[in-house]
DNA sequence: TGAGGGTTGATACAGTGTATTGATGGATAC
DNA sequence: GTATCCATCAATACACTGTATCAACCCTCA
């Protein structure tokens, strides 16, 4: 044997097989790192050592790798808990920590139909655990918590990512807005905006998603056990 | 005079001239008619007969054209009615028909930080109709319903999409997900989802928005006159 | 008439998703 | 053991994106 011909180290031995998971991961990885707009094609290849056309042979689309993506982050979301109210509760709750994991969950929720087998899984979960609710009110009420969710979710993430930017040059988030806005509310034409600005109270994220998670719980009960 | 130097006809005299105003309406235009992928700086130069790098003379970048475009629609976004119900519902119902007729702002809102002079003016139509209820709770009141309905339109339109694509081959829709779903169920790992599928109740697109949101609105009664 | 300067159009660049085409290597048939 | 075929894979190519740069232009003022 020719001397140079060394052998592979053998922790590295072989490079994995490539596979829709392994290249699901590695799209997660780069979204969690740089958010959405890092996940190419390109990139996610080259993250697996791969030129880009070979992910066609496992993704159909682009779109599909979203989807897929969304689908894998689901794992992470399964409701727990005893009765309707704890169970669409977590529900709620562990979409909305993944979503903190992995912010760009928050652009893609809701923006495409779900059909993955972990977004099932997890529907199955909350509906098995609805215990003997009449079906004609636990539909509408998972919608409903899915729906306000999506949206309580999207708002908090956006509004997480205008502080974080405009925290890293708060300078310069004030000369762009400031003058602006305080010329309209100098306007007058905005009291009630202005007084709830000055008066109105200043609740946390985690508070804000909360309340309204509980008027949503609050109104379903009502038809649940009037 | 030159004859072939005819004179421009009078009802056309001079192209308008260029302003954010006519930008903003061409690329609403070409998002109304072929959704917001068809919403390019080049295609909507090219709609107003002029070079794509002029509209950067009003337009600092994309996003912010995008973000115009939001405040724009929210023109058509003004809540009505007398009391704290009426207004919330009627703030739901017009967001939501404003979606109908623009399907892309499903894509966008909740997306972005919006302080556009239509949406703050809308905010101040609300919180000045929400009477003398306590701040407290007409804060997280109004962002609960914002929530809600940020989320439920997005799933709407999503739905609708979907069954607009897959109206136009259903056959195409069948061969690609029929199998797949009717293998996951013939597992009987989703016994609760199949029976909703196939006991549940089937509401239209306008029952589920207006239950989900009568729960909501209710739940926020009750904090409201107990 | 000439010069200066803001306005506008053209070109250029780096990046995207994806179609097509050419190489390559391993299994199969003789 | 050799030849053939086919599946796999890499490279190239295309049309398109947002945006930076730069050259030409026209309008205003001296």
């Amino acid at each position: 044997m020719l001397v140079w011909e060394r052998p592979e180290p053998p922790d590295r031995p072989v490079p994995a097989p490539l596979s829709r998971e392994r290249i699901v991961q590695a799209a997660i990885r780069l979204a969690d790192a740089d958010g959405l707009d890092a996940v190419s094609l390109r990139k996610v290849a080259a993250e697996l050592d791969v030129g880009p056309m070979r992910l066609y042979g496992y993704l159909a689309t682009k779109e599909e790798l979203l989807d897929l993506m969304v689908d894998a982050v689901h794992a992470e979301i399964r409701p727990t808990g005893d009765g309707w109210r704890e169970v669409l509760l977590s529900l709620a709750e562990t979409t909305r920590r993944a979503a903190h994991r992995h912010e760009w969950l928050a652009d893609l929720l809701g923006g495409r139909p779900q059909l993955g087998p972990n977004t099932l899984t997890g529907g199955e979960a909350v509906l098995a655990a609805m215990g003997d609710v009449d079906l004609d009110v636990v539909v509408p009420a998972v919608s409903a918590v899915a729906a306000y969710v999506i949206g309580a979710v999207r708002r908090e993430i956006t509004e997480r990512r205008a502080e974080r930017e405009s925290g890293m040059d708060q300078r310069q988030w004030q000369v762009t807005h400031g003058p602006y806005l305080l010329r309209l509310f100098a306007t007058g034409r905005f009291p009630a905006l202005a007084a709830v600005v000055h008066d109105g109270p200043h609740l946390d994220a985690d508070q804000t998603f909360r309340t309204g998670l509980d008027f949503l719980l609050d109104g379903i009960g009502a038809r649940i056990s009037p």
